[in-house]
DNA sequence: AACCTGACTTAGTATACCCCAC
DNA sequence: GTGGGGTATACTAAGTCAGGTT
């Protein structure tokens, strides 16, 4: 892995180099056991989550709490080295200001509605497609985008101005789907051929052709702090009640069936469904669910049932095996009828009426009753998550609106019109008392205006970002300990994109760490290592206990202050004890509105991309190909966030599988090339028409196999190098849609090979306002 | 400034579902 | 028609960050 900045004066994670894939190849070789299928109990997870092996060791969470105490109050007595004037940001600021404003603009409201009935027309055109008519849709998009091209060297000019680009967009569009063919004829075949799931993609988008959509980008915002005007719903679908075991299911004690009582059966139930998971084998697990269990049961029962290893749930686990056996192989019309019912149900409390749009629901049903399954070594794991009632439930609407009803013989906790939050419904959870919500899909427009709101933040760090890496550069030598603390954390955030690091509750939560609240133990320094020089090596346990390896070479200055801040620590000790996420968010707002540390993930994600994308991408590839790139930039991004994912249980199978597919078609292209040869001799000899078209047809053949074969090929390998990396999540939350949008259209690639159909719901925003000249 | 809480985004995993090869 | 594999979706935990209170 190459995380040296040489020749990027910046230290920015992007462009490397080498194969980006190195850093987690590294961590996963320490982390994985040799062969999983030999030791299934032991998870990714569970490696991860072994015990860092430093030589300093772990601290328990007593030693550091009592550590952080006295980091407080020392921080408190101790007087800064010296005082030096505030961090004076203001000519960023005025900067980006400009910038910002401009961001948050909305289109003239004329010029839409002028064209409003335009993209009626051709949304009514689109809605149902055959096949055929979606390859030549295909075709005619790629033409435009020649066409677009053209314009482009013409002159034309780009918008490229945020969330004010939507006029030049929609001329765009129009001109997209008229002009006719730039493209080679045999480029356009080719796109045919390789567009083959073209009646999957006419399923889809018949399904969306029911839904209006509704192009809430193109009007104006709700003024500050409104969220809506008028929002409308069914409130939340509530889980199943607990149905009783049969009579032949029994619970055993000490090898003895015991009749239960309905609540305790029911968390036994819980119990008993997870037998087979590597929870039920923790013991913060076990000890947790038969605390909370003992709590729920008669006194009898308490006074019967004393130790968990006593009790028996097998065949309570079997009959919640067999009846999910049974469920799935249920006759047709059976299934056909359950579909039947979750569709109606979907549709009954799936979607709220928001300012007169109807829009889907992310989550509108609450969380059933079950045992709570925090990550890692997460000591409430096993704990009875408590069934929600409409007793606990608070309803959000508007004044006006129909408020839902309850179940009968229920009532809410509370309505509330509330509007300047998005929220429709909410209880607070019995195991953290955090408060869950029911909030809308991400294709909604309160969502996705958020989104996009993000991007451009993100784009307004772009312009102010050398002028911030300047300065905090210059901290590094600052008088002020704090100021150096801060200057290095923003480094690592800014460098490595690392997460904030907020402070969490001791022994409420895993203990995971983020870049504020890293300790001296999370981090080793190296003078010298493998010919690098000023090699930190991270070690730490981030969000979800994803474990953090990497090795870095930094900066002189920020090694020598690494060493200043670890200087009389212990390993439990915060590495920067004079810095918290709201102290660094605080300066960071003071250098550009709206800039807080997550921001530089997102601007660090997306410029990755659309920087590697720009590297990778070959005209002349195929479309097999150009994927690849893609997927290949979209990967060094899941590198960078450090986005993993267990190596699905299938992988090693499945990658069998290509291989045999791959060694097929290479026989088969053997063999075709031989036939090619004949029919070259035969023609030779012969010198008829016939033999002529014999010969033409085995030439096709064999280019069709040589494609094919490539296009496996390419499969296979983009296979490996995803096997422990996540794409979706960056995919989903960090690049900007519209990068992805941009080189579709410039490289000819349908969206549809990028984005699916919930993607694409996502980012329609995006897919609408983004040309190919959209830069990031 | 510490602390707490609410609102929202980001995250990995479990499961449902669909399609293709047989 | 079926089973398996792969993708899409559902689910909910775990973060970030801001604003109010002490």
């Amino acid at each position: 892995m190459d995380f040296v900045t040489e020749g990027n004066s910046h230290g920015v994670p992007h462009l490397r180099e080498e194969p980006l894939a190195k850093k987690v190849r590294l961590g996963a070789e320490e982390r994985l056991p040799a062969s999983r299928d030999e030791n299934k109990a032991v998870t990714r997870r569970q490696v991860q989550n072994t015990p860092l092996c430093l030589e300093t060791g772990s601290t328990s969470a007593e030693e550091r709490k009592r550590r952080k105490k006295r980091k407080v109050s020392g921080a408190k007595a101790e007087t800064e080295e010296v005082g030096e004037s505030p961090g004076n940001c203001s000519k960023a600021r005025a900067l980006e200001q400009e910038n910002l404003n401009g961001a948050k603009g909305v289109e003239e409201k004329v010029e839409r509605d002028k064209e409003e009935g335009e993209g009626a027309e051709e949304k009514e055109k689109s809605e149902v497609k055959t096949e055929q008519e979606l390859d030549r849709e295909i075709e005619v998009q790629k033409e435009g985008v020649g066409e677009a091209r053209r314009k482009k060297v013409q002159g034309e000019e780009a918008s490229e101005d945020g969330m004010r680009g939507k006029k030049a967009n929609k001329g765009r569009k129009k001109g997209a789907t008229s002009k006719p063919g730039c493209l080679g004829d045999s480029r356009k075949r080719k796109a045919k051929e390789e567009d083959g799931g073209a009646r999957k993609k006419r399923k889809e988008e018949e399904e969306c052709g029911k839904e209006d959509k509704w192009k809430w980008w193109e009007e104006e915002q709700h003024a500050n702090g409104v969220k809506w005007q008028q929002l409308e719903h069914r409130g939340p679908y509530f889980a199943p009640a607990y149905e009783r075991l049969p009579r032949g299911v029994s619970f055993y004690y000490n090898g003895k069936p015991m009749k239960l009582s309905p609540a305790t059966e029911e968390i036994a139930t819980f119990y008993a469904k997870m037998l087979d998971h590597d929870y039920t084998r923790k013991a913060i697990f076990k000890k947790n669910f038969f605390c909370d269990w003992t709590e729920q049961m008669t006194s009898e029962e308490r006074k019967k049932i004393k130790q968990l290893d006593k009790c028996d749930f097998r065949e309570i686990h079997e009959y919640f095996v067999e009846r999910q056996e049974a469920q799935k192989a249920l006759p047709k019309e059976e299934k056909q009828k359950l579909k039947k019912e979750a569709e109606r149900i979907q549709e009954e409390y799936g979607y709220c009426t928001i300012d007169g749009h109807r829009e889907k629901i992310g989550n509108f049903k609450t969380e059933p009753p079950g045992l709570f399954r925090g990550r890692g070594d997460h000591p409430k794991m096993g704990r009875v998550k408590k069934r929600i009632m409409p007793e606990d439930v608070i309803i959000n609407c508007s004044k006006g609106s129909k408020i839902p009803k309850p179940p009968p013989g229920h009532k809410w906790k509370e309505v509330r019109c509330d509007n300047s939050v998005t929220w429709l419904a909410s209880w607070t959870e019995n195991i953290n008392g955090a408060i869950k919500y029911i909030m809308l899909n991400p294709s909604s427009k309160l969502k996705g205006e958020k989104d996009w709101q993000k991007y451009e933040i993100a784009r307004c760090l772009k312009g102010v970002v050398g002028k911030i890496r300047a300065q905090y550069r210059a901290d590094w030598k600052s008088k002020e300990m704090k100021k150096r603390q801060r200057s290095v954390a923003l480094y690592f955030i800014d460098k490595l994109a690392l997460r904030a690091g907020n402070e969490k509750e001791e022994g409420e939560t895993a203990d995971t760490v983020g870049c504020c609240s890293l300790r001296v133990e999370h981090l080793r320094l190296h003078p010298r290592m493998d010919g690098k020089e000023n090699v930190v090596e991270f070690d730490f346990l981030g969000k979800d206990c994803i474990r953090y390896y990497n090795l870095v070479p930094v900066e002189k200055q920020v090694f020598k202050n690494l060493q200043l801040f670890m200087e009389n620590k212990g390993p439990g000790d915060d590495l920067f004890d004079r810095l918290s996420t709201s102290t660094l968010n605080k300066h960071l707002q003071d250098l550009m509105e709206g800039l807080t540390a997550k921001v530089f993930r997102t601007y660090n994600a997306s410029i990755t991309l659309q920087e590697q994308l720009d590297a990778l991408t070959n005209e002349d590839d195929n479309v097999a190909a150009k994927l690849l790139s893609y997927n290949r930039a979209n990967r060094a991004v899941a590198i960078l966030c450090n986005h993993q994912r267990a190596t699905p249980k299938t992988f090693e199978k499945s990658m069998q599988n290509l291989q045999a597919k791959i060694n097929v078609k290479r026989d088969q292209l053997c063999d075709a090339k031989l036939e090619l040869k004949k029919a070259k001799a035969d023609c030779r000899t012969k010198r008829d028409v016939k033999s002529k078209a014999a010969l033409e047809k085995k030439q096709k053949h064999v280019e069709k196999l040589e494609e094919q074969l490539e296009k496996l090929v390419l499969q296979a390998t983009d296979k490996e190098e995803n096997k422990q990396i996540a794409l979706g999540t960056s995919k989903l939350n960090y690049l900007d849609p519209r990068i992805s949008v941009a080189w579709c259209k410039r490289f000819c690639v349908p969206i549809e090979k990028i984005f699916n159909k919930t993607q694409r719901e996502k980012f329609a925003w995006a897919i609408d306002m983004a040309d190919e000249d959209f830069v990031f």
